[in-house]
Order: C-alpha cells, then sequence, then structure tokens
DNA sequence: TCTGGGGTCCTAGGACCC
DNA sequence: TCTGGGGTCCTAGGACCC
C-alpha cells in the first residue's frame, strides 16, 4: 500500500524587484547604481539594484545614508501602483506552469508543480524555462527554490541570488542549509539569532544538532518555534500551497511625520485622512471592522498602542476617525509624535453578520446617530477599562 | 539628516463567565 | 473564609517578513 505523496513546492523570489521594475520602464538605467525609496528627508531605501548594493547600500537604510555612499546613484521615488502592474502579470505568468499559485508577497510565489514534475528526470531543464521566460517576456529577473516543503523552497530560493535555481531533496538538507549563518533562518531574525550566538549557535547545523539533542536553553530561546524548526529541518511541515489567497485580518496606515509634531490638530487631521483611507479599502472589500488601534512613535522611537473594540462594525471614515480621536485624547493628549498610525482589526463580512441588534429592541437608539452610538460605546469600554483619568473624562461628557 | 510602511503571528495578563 | 479551573475575549507589545 502506497502511502500519501507529499508535494514539489516551487518558491520563486523576483530579485532586486522595484530596482528592476523601473530599469524595465528606464531601459537607460539599466545596470547602473539605482536606489528606489521613500521620500522626505526621513525616507529609507526600498530596493537597491546589485550594483547600488555593491557599494553597501541596502533595504532599510536610511536614505541620507545611500546617498554618501554613492552620490551618483539614481534615487527614484515608490510606485506601488506600477509594481502592482507588474507583480500581476508575473502572478498571471505562473499560471501557464500551474493552477495552484500562492502570491506570499508582491515579489514571490508558491507553486505546486507537483503533477508537472513528479518523477521527472530533469527537473531542472523545467524551473530553467520558467525562469528564463519570465525574464525574456516581462523582463523579470528571479530566483528560484524546488524542495518537498515551503520552508526547504523558500531557503532554496535565497541560496542563489540573482538567478539562481536550488533544489534541495531530504537527503540534501543537511548539506545545504548546515553551513548557512543563523540568521538566514526563515523566522530567525536579528533578536534570536544574536541570542542563540551567545550560546555558540552560529549556523543551521549547530542549531539542528542542539534542537536533537533536546537543549533547553535553545527551546527556551524559541519557545513553540523550536518543534516548528526541528521539522522543517528533517524536511516535513507545510507543504500546501494555498489558492484561495487568505483575506486580509488588518488594515493600517501610517506616517513619518516631516518633522516631530505635538500640536493635536496636525495629528488628527492625519488621523483623518488616513481614516478616509482606511474607511475606503473596507467599503471596497465589503468588510467592516470591530477594532480600531491608534499608535504613536516618540521622538526617541518608543512605540505605543491603544485599541478599542466596539459591539459592532464599522466602514465609515466619520466613524473610524471619531473613535480614533477618543483613543488619542484619552491616551495620547500633549505626546509628541514622530510617527502616528491608524489601523482597523477583527475584520469581518457584514452579509455574515449572525444576530444583527434589532432597533425595535432598543428604541432609544433609534434617535442617535451613528457618533453618538460611538461615543457611547467608548465611554463604557473606558469605565470597564478602570482608568481613573479616562472613567473621569467619560463622566463628563 | 539617525532609523519607512504594510502586514502576520505569538505571548502574556486581565476580565468575565460558567 | 488567604489559592478552582477552563474557555474566550480583549489589550499591548514584540519579533519577524517583504
Amino acid at each position: 500500500m502506497m502511502g500519501s505523496m507529499g508535494h514539489i513546492i516551487m518558491h520563486i523570489d523576483l530579485n532586486a524587484f522595484f530596482a528592476r521594475a523601473e530599469e524595465i520602464r528606464h531601459p537607460e538605467y539599466e545596470g547602473k547604481s539605482l536606489v528606489v525609496g521613500g521620500r522626505g528627508p526621513r525616507g529609507v531605501v526600498s530596493t537597491a539594484s546589485y550594483a547600488a548594493r555593491k557599494r553597501g547600500i541596502h533595504s532599510g537604510m536610511p536614505l541620507f545614508q545611500a546617498r554618501r555612499l554613492d552620490p551618483g546613484a539614481i534615487f527614484l521615488p515608490v510606485d506601488f501602483p506600477y509594481y502592482e502592474m507588474l507583480s500581476t502579470s508575473f502572478v498571471s505568468y505562473l499560471h501557464r506552469f500551474s493552477a495552484l499559485v500562492e502570491p506570499a508577497s508582491i515579489d514571490e510565489c508558491y507553486v505546486d508543480l507537483s503533477v508537472q514534475l513528479r518523477g521527472s528526470a530533469d527537473p531542472l531543464a523545467y524551473l530553467k524555462v520558467i525562469q528564463e521566460g519570465l525574464r525574456r517576456e516581462i523582463g523579470l529577473n528571479s530566483s528560484i527554490g524546488l524542495a518537498p516543503t515551503r520552508f526547504l523552497a523558500k531557503m532554496g530560493s535565497d541560496y542563489k541570488k540573482p538567478l539562481g535555481i536550488t533544489i534541495i531533496r531530504k537527503k540534501d538538507i543537511d548539506a545545504l542549509l548546515g553551513p548557512l549563518p543563523i540568521e538566514s533562518f526563515w523566522g530567525i531574525g536579528k533578536k534570536t539569532s544574536a541570542k542563540l550566538r551567545e550560546l555558540g549557535i552560529k549556523d543551521i547545523a549547530s542549531l539542528k544538532s542542539s534542537l536533537l539533542r533536546g537543549e533547553k536553553s535553545t527551546e527556551r530561546i524559541l519557545g513553540s518555534f523550536a518543534s516548528t524548526c526541528l521539522l522543517w529541518l528533517k524536511g516535513e511541515g507545510d507543504d500546501e500551497v494555498r489558492v484561495s489567497g487568505g483575506e486580509a485580518k488588518s488594515i493600517s496606515r501610517s506616517l513619518t511625520l516631516e518633522s516631530d509634531s505635538d500640536e493635536p490638530s496636525i495629528l488628527k487631521a492625519r488621523l483623518y485622512k488616513m481614516a478616509e483611507e482606511i474607511s475606503a479599502l473596507l467599503v471596497s472589500e465589503r468588510k467592516k471592522a470591530k477594532t480600531v488601534t491608534v499608535s504613536l512613535r516618540d521622538p526617541s522611537f518608543h512605540t505605543r498602542s491603544r485599541s478599542c473594540t466596539l459591539g459592532r462594525g464599522i466602514d465609515g471614515a466619520g466613524a473610524i476617525f471619531k473613535t480614533a480621536e477618543g483613543i488619542f485624547d484619552s491616551s495620547f493628549s500633549g505626546a509628541t509624535a514622530r510617527l502616528i498610525g491608524l489601523g482597523v482589526s477583527s475584520l469581518h463580512d457584514p452579509r455574515e453578520e449572525t444576530v444583527q441588534m434589532s432597533f425595535d429592541d432598543y428604541p432609544e437608539y433609534e434617535k442617535m446617530d451613528e457618533t453618538r452610538l460611538l461615543v457611547n460605546e467608548f465611554n463604557r469600554k473606558l469605565k470597564n477599562g478602570g482608568s481613573l483619568m479616562l472613567a473621569r473624562e467619560a463622566k463628563r461628557k
């Protein structure tokens, strides 16, 4: 009796996507030192072309620093709608090879190639066709990983950039991944790798042997992720490509101000603008949100967030703003902000709402407008929140 | 002229209910 | 009247990823 067969997963990642996208519409920039990044004095690098990377420029670096490293580089602002258009072409292109395509971000996809490659004598040739066709037809460069699980496919596409193709079979896991620095393990970032390095775990091989030995110190650092890591390094774990593409669980906007501000009218004006954008998205996705979160980053870069969950979903800019303003007034009055953010979560489809509160049951609600309802809701929350200051404020209203 | 913006998932503690 | 124990919802913060 045959066991159920594993999958063959491809992960394909676009190389220096934003920079390459600019080269496609400005061929004269090709091969040049190119930096795509935010606007304003506080912008950072989104993507640097490979020529710019050779000069030490990388994602997340402040733009002024990038300018210092390479004053002759070409600096371009981020044009999301254009990149999204190219990303859509990328996904459509992949559908030629498989119906099972899952976009994982704007520049990467998981593709199930089980049917196409099961028993294939030369999967590499097939992957080359995909990679070369993408470059020829759309102009995009990519790196590809092929493996029995999502994790290994992802590690494979990262293994050689740009224009790499890496196949990771179960028996080759240790030889290929073992020597890689611990930072390259997907899901282990700066903080965790620093802690692991203190224990002498500096590469993936030593992580795996530590986990195999069941060392508690390593398990404490990784928490519940420890067992997942070991599973992944044995070549097991998630191998499903989910076509449906999960719906968004939250929507947020945030803005780093050109200069710090403690002026409520300025900060509230930003909140209103963000509320409008979020509302437009909610309405277009036919969603309502029950939770509103306001966040503030102070000049020393400490970020605080305060949220409020309402008894029912909202999607209007006015309602979102009023809730945000209530949070702002009660939690952030007088604070100096470098960044202000607004987000909504607990999203749901109002058409699937089970029990609608009937106005007949609560006739006094009938005369109230939406704003008034929200203020009541908010005040009730504050009273339950147990903050004296907040409760006093609620009483005053 | 220090350090973007949009997400996901996890954790830990408190409130509340049975 | 010094200690229950789940389960769920909510909040806040942190780590990570692209």
